[in-house]
RNA sequence: GCGCCCGUAGCUCAGUUGGAUAGAGCAUCUGCCUUCUAAGCAGAGGGUCCCGCGUUCGAGUCGCGGCGGGCGCGCCA
């Protein structure tokens, strides 16, 4: 990547004059105002600061050492001690002739790849999958995409709520009113009717609420009823969870839930005691924090009084697991941002009980309002449904579908209305930056104009449609010495080298939105191409250039779309 | 009370080690389909980046103090 050929020079000019400057600070980068150049760095003003040097005097001595002549015009300095680079068109050409070459283009594999857990989506058995798991889902999803792109070896995991309190009134609800046919019908429904109507019993009536806690405790016991019912909830729940994954083509590795951690859950306990690191504190066991002031007010509970455990045990007994598995360099957690004391918590207590432990990542992301900017209530039963927003977004798609392409088949119509009305669903989650809390809107969630997935799918079949028009299967066209001679085509061209740069910061950062906007970007960048730069009407030289750069240009397209499980139509 | 997050255009939001003249989408307004798909393009208007003080050559970004909102804080997960 050429960013990164200026970058290593850069670095080498810079330890001719600093031998000892800390040179992996110093990062080029894509200009911010594409006036200035296509690339700047503006680290050497910060490290003449750091040392009270002049800073223009800093950035002149490094440029009499720094030789970018390959791939730049002579490099600028500019205002307090900004480096610009302005990449040679000559150098465009050749970066583009090695990515049509490379089986993934613009993007560099890691030089050493990593293994990485990635623990997402997580739903509850009996529950229906809502709106509110939809982040989870997709941006674990994106994140596990993106690090196997980039080379990683990734796991990914579901950790189901398959375990806890709510199976108490559950299984009273299974017992006392199950409706067969209901169940059969959609059992999800009827499993969440059982949990609210003895829920509310339960409110009115402590002996139903006693009864509950009976059922539970005969479950933890390994009552063989209780457990058949509680493996028959979990299957019928699965059948619902690999519906709504099948429709998102969300995979995982691994579907390891709470339950299966509980046969561990005593010894972690005793081994926290036995180290120290746990005591009995009101007749529970309680890991304390005092040697760190931000937990210090915030010790978290490991075995209740009652001799129950509880998601701090469960969490560390499946960090465990995983070390002892997989042996991951890093384990990444992706959940709202309610949870970020407790995993706070649970990595600094298994931090003193493990003595060599990975990298740890809480990747959390903000909560759903409702129109009114109230939170969403989950209990009150105005949730809606994942499934309901996913039929909802197909629906409108095709409306839009069949008013523009009337004659297609409608087979065909369907088929492209699933793309786009799924590719707007995903792209609307992932482009908001995750903290950020969001408002909850049909039309939002569902718009297909503007700064969309539908945008960039456009772009895609726009020129998948010239391929098609100019009936070039195999393209024998390539990229050949001629300059590109449009304005257009050389920033189209430009734009597609920085898509590896993003990709990377995507995983470093666990921020999809970077890619979102670099996409809006690229597919903006096209569509002036495409406006400007008649390519199969050109001849010759023109010709074979446009075609290469439309190619490069959907591959990335799709490739990065890809990235976040947004297919790509071959018209629309 | 303590902690985390947020406050940027009418609305919804971006804003990459602090960096150059703060950007999109939607909505509003003006143009553009006889040329590879108008789900598009070109353009216009619209800003006390919540307020104040500070650090800095330089602050939407960092620090301190306010104001407003969301969330969390030992036996639910």
């Amino acid at each position: 990547m050429l960013y990164h050929l200026i970058e290593q020079q850069l670095h080498a000019a810079l330890r001719q004059i600093l031998p000892d400057a800390a040179t992996a600070a110093v990062l080029v980068r894509p200009c911010a105002d594409p006036n200035f150049g296509d690339y700047q760095t503006n680290a050497l003003m910060a490290l003449a600061k750091a040392r009270k040097m002049n800073p223009r005097q800093l950035a002149a001595d490094v440029v009499a050492k720094l030789d970018v002549r390959e791939w730049c015009e002579p490099v600028e300095i500019a205002g307090a001690g900004f480096l610009n680079f302005r990449l040679r068109p000559a150098a465009v050409t050749a970066a583009l002739r090695t990515a049509r070459a490379a089986g993934h283009p613009f993007v560099a594999r890691a030089a050493s790849p990593r293994t990485v857990v990635v623990d997402f989506s997580s739903p509850n058995v009996a529950k229906p999958m809502h709106v509110g798991h939809i982040r989870s889902t997709i941006l674990g999803d994106c994140l596990a995409r993106t690090l196997r792109l980039l080379g990683h070896r990734v796991i990914t995991d579901n950790h189901l709520g398959d375990w806890g309190t709510q199976f108490g009134k559950l299984l009273i609800g299974w017992k006392r009113h199950l409706d067969t046919a209901a169940l059969r019908r959609d059992a999800i429904a009827e499993m969440e009717r059982l949990y609210k109507l003895v829920n509310a019993a339960s409110e009115a009536d402590p002996a139903v609420l006693e009864a509950a806690r009976q059922e539970l405790v005969r479950l933890q016991a390994g009552d063989a009823e209780n457990l058949a019912i509680w493996r028959e909830m979990i299957a019928l729940s699965q059948t619902q969870f690999d519906t709504i994954y099948a429709r998102l083509g969300v995979k995982f590795d691994q579907t390891l839930g709470e339950s299966f951690y509980n046969p561990r859950l005593r010894a972690v306990v005793a081994e926290l005691v036995a180290k120290g690191i746990a005591r009995e504190s009101d007749g529970a066991q309680v890991v304390f924090f005092d040697d760190l002031p931000e937990l210090k007010a915030h010790p978290t509970i490991v075995q209740k009084s009652d001799g129950g455990f509880n998601y701090t045990t469960t969490d560390l007994a499946t960090l465990a697991y995983r070390l002892e598995t997989w042996s991951p360099d890093e384990i990444i957690y992706v959940t709202d941002g309610r949870q970020q004391l407790h995993f706070r918590q649970v990595f600094a207590a298994f931090g003193r009980w493990q003595s060599a432990i990975p990298k740890l990542a809480h990747v959390w992301f903000g909560s759903i309002l409702g129109e009114d900017g109230r939170p969403f209530k989950t209990r009150s039963g105005d949730t809606i449904k994942l499934a309901d927003l996913l039929d909802e977004a197909e629906e409108r798609a095709l409306r839009v579908v069949s008013e523009k392409n009337p004659d297609l088949p409608p087979a065909g119509q369907r088929e492209i209305a699933r793309i786009v009305g799924l590719g707007a669903v995903k792209y609307q989650d992932l482009l908001p930056n995750r903290q950020s809390d969001y408002v909850f809107s049909w039309d939002k969630m569902l718009a297909l104009s503007g700064n969309t997935a539908p945008y960039l799918q456009y772009a895609a079949t726009r020129i998948q449609s010239i391929f098609r028009k100019g009936d070039i299967q195999n393209p024998e066209f390539g990229i050949q010495d001629s300059e590109l001679s449009a304005a257009e085509e050389l920033k189209l061209a430009k734009h597609l080298l920085n898509f590896g740069l993003v990709v990377e910061a995507v995983a470093e950062e666990y921020r999809p939105n970077y890619l979102c906007n670099y996409l809006y970007e690229l597919a903006g960048h096209f569509t002036a191409f495409y406006e400007h730069c008649p390519v199969l009407k050109a001849g010759g030289a023109d010709r074979a250039r446009r075609l290469a750069l439309c190619d490069l240009t959907g591959r990335v397209l799709r490739q990065g779309l890809g990235l976040l499980g947004i297919e790509t139509p071959e018209r629309m």
